[in-house]
DNA sequence: CATCATACCTGTTCGC
DNA sequence: TGCGAACAGGTATGAT
């Protein structure tokens, strides 16, 4: 389900809850998200530690408790919950974190996924800069290194669809399928177009759609489009700017013409043929 | 190596 | 209305 702007805003609000809670209980409905470790160590090796931050790079969360630290990744469906009383675990709780603040008065962080697909590591703080599934990401899209000479770079060798380069976490991390589609859409760039074939106005426009559309993503805490809430009950608003995604077969916001949708690497894509239409396009 | 298909899961929507 | 197929904010893995 989220991507970079829902993940950071999952991040705000947990970290407005839980920072200087420490888990005194934990309950696991569904140890299989839990990876390279037992249900029991994981268990024994939270209890009674204190979240002191929560950081997040790329579409990670990375809470970080003495010592220690609890890796997420939510995938497609996970979502946390926070509630000041015990809520009744359903059918799609997996673990249900019990907290104590100063005043010993509990709260509960629940992981809720309908997938299964979300994950959980954790490592120790003296390995979290060694941590692989973090060290491989690539550069953040807000970073100010990301410039236009830095995409040129990396894309110089890359003779593949600019759709299927953006959705690469180990080249730009944060962007997913809604984003991408849509920062193509704003960059009036064709999603087949090859990376390494962009022109330098392409790659600054690029650059510049990148940022301000996850930067406003982000004011908008994130899009919810079928199932996304940053806590129960509360969801994100920047559906209402989407111009392409889950808009295919009706009319686009520049020109009118049917928005078309295809499949590129196994992700539906949307966008305007006429917008969006390849240079020296010839074929199909 | 790079690339592709498949796996991980469940729920919802679409087409006949 | 029913029923299977396709699809869904993602990524790791094994086969080719």
């Amino acid at each position: 389900m989220p991507e970079l702007p829902e993940v950071e805003t999952v991040r705000r609000y947990l970290k407005s809850k839980i920072i200087d809670k420490t888990i005194i209980d934990i309950e696991i409905y569904y140890s299989k998200i839990i990876k390279e470790m037992n249900e029991v160590s994981f268990v024994t090796t939270l209890i009674n530690k204190k979240f002191t931050k929560i950081d997040r790079t790329g579409k990670y969360l990375i809470f970080k408790l003495d010592e220690i630290n609890l890796v997420v990744h939510l995938r497609m469906e996970g979502k946390f919950f926070y509630y000041s009383e015990k809520p009744g675990p359903n059918k799609h709780t997996h673990l249900i974190f019990t907290l104590a603040d100063k005043e010993n008065q509990l709260s509960y962080l629940v992981y809720n996924d309908v997938r299964k697909f979300g994950t959980m590591h954790l490592v120790k703080e003296a390995e979290i800069n060694t941590f692989e599934p973090l060290q491989k990401l690539g550069i953040e899209p807000l970073d100010s290194q990301l410039t236009a000479d830095y995409l040129k770079q990396l894309f110089k060798t890359l003779q593949k669809d600019i759709k299927e380069v953006l959705l690469d976490q180990t080249k730009i991390s944060g962007l997913g399928n809604i984003y991408v589609d849509e920062i193509l859409f704003a960059a009036k760039i064709n999603p087949r177009t090859k990376a390494d074939t962009l022109t330098n106005r392409q790659l600054k426009q690029l650059v510049k759609n990148m940022k301000e559309i996850i930067t406003k993503a982000i004011q908008n805490q994130g899009t919810t489009i079928r199932t996304f809430t940053f806590s129960e009950d509360q969801k994100g608003h920047n559906q209402n700017n989407l111009k392409v995604y889950g808009r295919a077969g009706e009319n686009c916001m520049n020109c009118q013409t049917i928005l078309k949708k295809t499949k590129i690497t196994g992700r539906g894509t949307t966008y305007c043929p006429v917008c969006q239409k390849e240079k020296n396009d010839n074929c199909n």
